[in-house]
DNA sequence: CCAATAGATGATACACTATAACATGACAAC
DNA sequence: GTTGTCATGTTATAGTGTATCATCTATTGG
């Protein structure tokens, strides 16, 4: 039960949160596209209208948005409108690390980190649903020792911290 | 999707797997229900039947499961059947911490350390679905500098670690 | 140029996960 | 005994995700 309001924040919106810190939105947008669409070319990858639309949409919002969110904007901007159409975009992006998927949100948000390969880590405010994207080495720490010792190869991992951004913390306080 | 195979495995099979380990079934789950038990006196909190069932139920498999899962089984031994039932059951027992909530699969798996106070880490196997607990402290490392750094204030930390657990590495390498 | 192929999209239907809302029951406090 | 509180039962519905099949579009090889 995200609750997103669908307005889009103008684009050069010098408030919106990139994480947490203000900045010149236009340009990340902008950059972001620029940086998949080489990166695509490279690769062979093929940054369909659909992939491209869906990965502007979530740089734009620049939060966690869920699939069905994305497939009302979708379909405003005149593209397919049912489930599949926003999934198999979502998987190709979040395969090729161009957005990462937030497991306790059920919810996709745009990768700040999109060239270097990257094992993320997200910052979730439980109040306004703001996701900061943060490093993280979590199979060098107690869990890598774990799974060593029990034999576990691990492939992939999850981090996800809940609290309060900034923000919250000091509408809280007040 | 997660392919559990419905059968409980004899209380008292030896191979179950706690972790990843063999280990005395049987007394795992009879010590760890007197365990609740215990602590649910001490803090006036009331482990009902379904509640108590649902745990056992957990303790018993091992391993992580659905909530229709959990309310199929309820089913057979004459609970309610509706998933409220099931939810609040779990809704009881994640948050006074005898079963954890695994946001990779949707699915529960019993607390295997049900005293101390912990911030669990999972290490999923993506053949089997078994469930492994250890600990971890994700707020001392990089994302904890991140989150003081941003100004972000942790709550609580979902690590989750996917691959292969020993049996299923030894299957693959076969 | 045309046919064959592979990848991508459109669309229908369905499966799985979770909660809202309201009624009922059990039990303790007053 | 009435009231308040917590737990359970039940119905209905909301939210999230896939399977499947048909269609389209871009290569590519002949
Ligand atoms: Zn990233
Ligand atoms: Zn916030
Ligand atoms: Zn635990
Ligand atoms: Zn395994």
């Amino acid at each position: 039960m995200i609750h997103y309001n669908m307005t889009t924040p103008s684009p050069d919106d010098p408030g919106a949160p990139l994480g947490f810190a203000k900045h010149d939105h236009h340009a990340c947008v902008t950059d972001a596209l620029s940086v998949a669409e080489a990166r695509c070319a490279e690769e062979g990858l093929r940054l369909t209208p659909v992939r491209r639309k869906v990965l502007e949409i979530l740089l734009r919002e620049h939060r966690a948005l869920g699939a069905y969110a994305i497939l009302d904007l979708l379909r405003e901007e005149g593209f397919g409108s049912q489930p599949p159409v926003a999934y198999r975009a979502l998987d190709f992006l979040s395969e090729n690390g161009f957005v990462h998927r937030i497991e306790r949100l059920n919810a996709f948000v745009a990768c700040t980190h999109a060239d270097e390969a990257h094992s993320p880590a997200f910052m979730i405010c439980r109040l306004c649903d703001t996701v900061a994207e943060a490093q993280s080495a979590p199979a060098r720490g107690a869990l890598g020792a774990a799974a060593k010792a029990a034999g576990f190869q691990i492939e992939k991992t999850v981090v996800e911290a809940e609290g309060l951004c900034p923000a919250c913390v000091d509408k809280a306080a007040s």
